[in-house]
DNA sequence: CAAGAATGATACCTTTTGGTTTCACTTTGG
DNA sequence: CCAAAGTGAAACCAAAAGGTATCATTCTTG
């Protein structure tokens, strides 16, 4: 458990990386079309595209000479898992606690 | 939006902090209880400790000379959140795609 | 009150990370 | 064919991250 999941959590730590994964939300992308929105150069955002392929969220296709980077949305079932664990936690043993901390949503 | 997720975002990065979340799932805990389970300094985990607080994750309260550390499950709502941003997307534009992403599950 | 327990805080070190530059390589088009 | 477009990859850098060691503090307790 949790023992393969480090890539995908890590993939997710950087700021940019998500919004990349929330522009490609939209619609697929080159290499090149990502890196026009934001102020960096390209050969950073390969960077994150890299690192958002090693964590499995992304897809990466070439196309001709360009990669085309797709979501991917499978990608994101190893932290919905992980965080199920808590989900699980609160329903057995602390359905008082959950109800507490709802109430007291300030 | 995901101007101020970033601590929490950080804060499961790292798999010893992830370790620590699933400890204190079990029993609210100080600092040395929290680091007999992990072959490192108490300050290191101490350092682990304060970047869980940060994120929302975990409350301390003090009890004499001790602090006790406890899971705040409300803490992760903004994950939640920003993953909910992605099932709506799935939801609305690509109800086909992710029928043939759980079809092709091998 | 004095010793020990639990912690806070600081300085310091090493490895990772996020970023830039630069150069080689492959495809596309006129 | 040849120049430009789109990438890949490597070298290099500064800053952040994860650890350790050390010392000062603060409770607890005999």
């Amino acid at each position: 458990m949790q023992t393969e999941d480090q890539s995908v959590f890590r993939a997710l730590a950087d700021p940019t990386r998500r919004t990349i994964l929330r522009d490609l939300a939209r619609q697929d992308m080159t290499i090149a079309q990502v890196a026009d929105n934001f102020d960096m150069t390209r050969a950073a955002v390969k960077k994150h595209l890299s690192v958002l392929s090693d964590g499995g969220l992304i897809t990466v296709q070439a196309r001709g000479r360009e990669k085309i980077n797709t979501l991917n949305p499978h990608g994101f079932a190893p932290v919905l898992d992980w965080l199920t664990f808590f989900d699980q936690f609160w329903d057995d043993r602390l359905a008082d606690l959950k109800a507490a901390i709802e109430e007291k949503d300030a």
